[in-house]
DNA sequence: AATGAATGAGTCTTCATTCAT
DNA sequence: AATGAATGAAGACTCATTCAT
């Protein structure tokens, strides 16, 4: 596989100027990033849509690579903030609630800034930034777990770990593939459609206890005819 | 974005030593990118590992991105017959059946080639498979309709269309992260639970009424220990 | 002192075009040296001069170091030449001629290319070229002991090894000096006296008897004037 | 040739700071030729070491250059004081044990800072520098004629100017070959061997009378056997 | 058809040096 | 006087691609 470069920030910049001049950098490699794409994103372009020299670039950012990691990092510290306020938000609510604005969170968090992340999801070699990736996974099924244990008389489920997982995973899968291939399942009235049907799957797959008011094809129905 | 190369074969080989010259070109191209990465990958490389000259490659192959699009194509091939197989093999079977047939094809799937599909799940940029991507998926998806409607009678699904989608996303979601991020849930015994998790939660997506008679550990032996 | 570069040729060329790139490249490399000094000495500098693109440099020679390190072999070659032949030709001649044989041909090498001799021994970093200097060190002291071997009745020393490296030094480093730093000592007819000495310098080192017949400015007369 | 940068350093430093400054930036630049070799040696470097700003190395040396020039200018003034101190010591003693004492000083010298003197050797481009190790040469020639003519009732020689340059230079490239290429040489009682050795080379150059009384391997034993 | 030498645009990166603060 | 952020020319080197043989 070769030597990777460095991706650690070379120094960090703590005066007004340098600050801004790494600021600089990092959105201009975003930008690059987007207009360009992966391949043709070259340090002198960022150095220049930057408004920045090449060796002032350097002096902040070891190689390309840790400019993109820069990215990455900073749109992921984007999503993990999606991620915690929707916790906090939905903490207190009953499952179905709660459950229901995970989902519309996650799409949000998918549009945070959907060119770049599609290019990131697609373009940019995530090689040595696997570590990250499963990291963020962990991360996201442990605050998951978290919530299910909050919430564990309204829900059945043997693994609690298992069960984090496969929400994460279906979850973010889910919004994800309907944000960058299935724009259509979102637009308009759609959308709402869509976030039941992802909801349902959630909360029949936790076994939450359907509705008792309102009669609908849904769980509740089901309950009275199964066999026994 | 700039202009992509093109990436369509140069000439479709007819003779025999012109097949298992571009065969061992595709081959090589493959090897190369799983032991090489992406950016290190080369024309000459592949040419050299191929037992080609660089000169044979450009006659079948018009660039460096067809070859790469080549080893997708092969590779998605490989992953359809897979796909399709399935589907052959358990349309007859009863729902509950099929579902949990098709997440086990589905983990089998992702280990086709491991490394490669990593590979190509992470370091190789996706410009211009966009249109790929979004194809295989959308037939994906048709052919699960086509299951769901031969099974109507035995799930409750409102929008067929949707259910595909959100059914096809899921699994291959769950089975790939299963698979590249926690080889640990498909370890050994585990491997079992996380096919029940999986199926189970497609059933009672598609709310499956759970097994009456079949005690095991599954939907059936919760039925019976729910409050009502 | 960190790592340096690879100076092994990168393919030797066989075929025709080839070989005559890869003379082009070196001597273009001497001429670039002698011309601009070592720093301003570029690749692509060089890959013009010789009428090459700086491609089929680095198809040939895998960094600069590796060109500077072929002009060395060269002309480290060409001197050892020189060496050889001289030892052949001395080999036979009784140690007075055969010494004054080798001072003289000792300057003759080093005015083989003074201009790149001169580079090489002033500009050109010799890092990871000290075993070479090393060697053709140890090598010329060898050859020079099986000359003293073969002569040793004619002269009178305890340890030929010791005495192989101090003549080499020394003859090595007077030849060196004078051409390179004092040119008038060695400007017409000078050029005989620094002969002579540097010759007596050995001889009455050896202990070799001053010639008895011989009249002429050297050791012999002066000898007759010895007070015994 | 190309220009080259100015050497003489920008101000003199006649406050005590800045006086400290300046050796700080010498002594860091010695350091870091050492530690990283002479390509790998950038001022930026040479500051951070020195404890100084890159804006204060350029207040006192107005180039790279002219700090390895000051470099080598220390050392070069470290060397002449050994080389003054050694004529001092050396001008009352009879020839032969002055140049016994001369060879020992010469190998004192090449020790003085073996790693920097071999960078300084070896990996230092002299450009611009030539006319400084002429200027040596011909300094120490001087040097040396004025002791040879104070001892010239004890010498036999032709021409005082050729013999001292002819000594000069063959001392100087014993001692610095020995030192440098052939440690075992000088290691432990081998050092005196090599001393008698080169001191023998020189006296019987200079044809000074071999010792009366002392009878040992030496010339006087030999005059009395030789033929005639 | 095959070969592989040649190409050269373009990339990353370094580093001596300047200058606003 | 000192600082260190900024500069940008310049250099080493890669690699997709062409084309004469």
């Amino acid at each position: 596989m070769g030597r990777r470069p460095q991706t650690n920030p070379r120094k960090t910049a703590s005066q007004k100027r340098s600050r801004a001049t790494v600021d600089a950098l990092v959105e201009a490699t975003a930008r690059v990033l987007i207009r360009e794409g992966y391949d043709r994103t070259s340090t002198n372009r960022i150095a220049c849509v930057a408004g920045v020299s090449i060796g002032s670039l350097y002096q902040y950012f070891p190689s390309k690579e840790a400019l993109v990691a820069a990215v990455i990092e900073r749109h992921t510290q984007e999503l993990s903030r999606v991620v915690r306020e929707t916790y906090l938000k939905i903490a207190a609510l009953p499952i179905r609630l709660g459950m229901r604005e995970m989902v519309t969170a996650a799409i949000a968090a998918h549009r945070v800034d959907p060119k770049l992340h599609r290019i990131l999801d697609e373009e940019v070699p995530r090689t040595g930034q696997l570590e990250n990736v499963d990291a963020a996974l962990q991360n996201a099924c442990a605050l998951f777990r978290v919530y299910l244990e909050a919430h564990r008389d309204e829900i059945e489920v043997a693994d609690l770990d298992l069960a984090a997982f496969v929400l994460v995973t279906t979850v973010e899968a889910l919004t994800h593939s309907a944000v960058l291939h299935r724009p259509d399942i979102l637009a308009g009235e759609n959308a709402d459609a869509f976030v039941d049907e992802a909801t349902g799957l959630v909360l029949r797959y936790l076994r939450v206890a359907p509705t008792g008011g309102r009669r609908r094809t849904g769980d509740g129905a089901r309950a009275t005819l199964r066999p026994s």
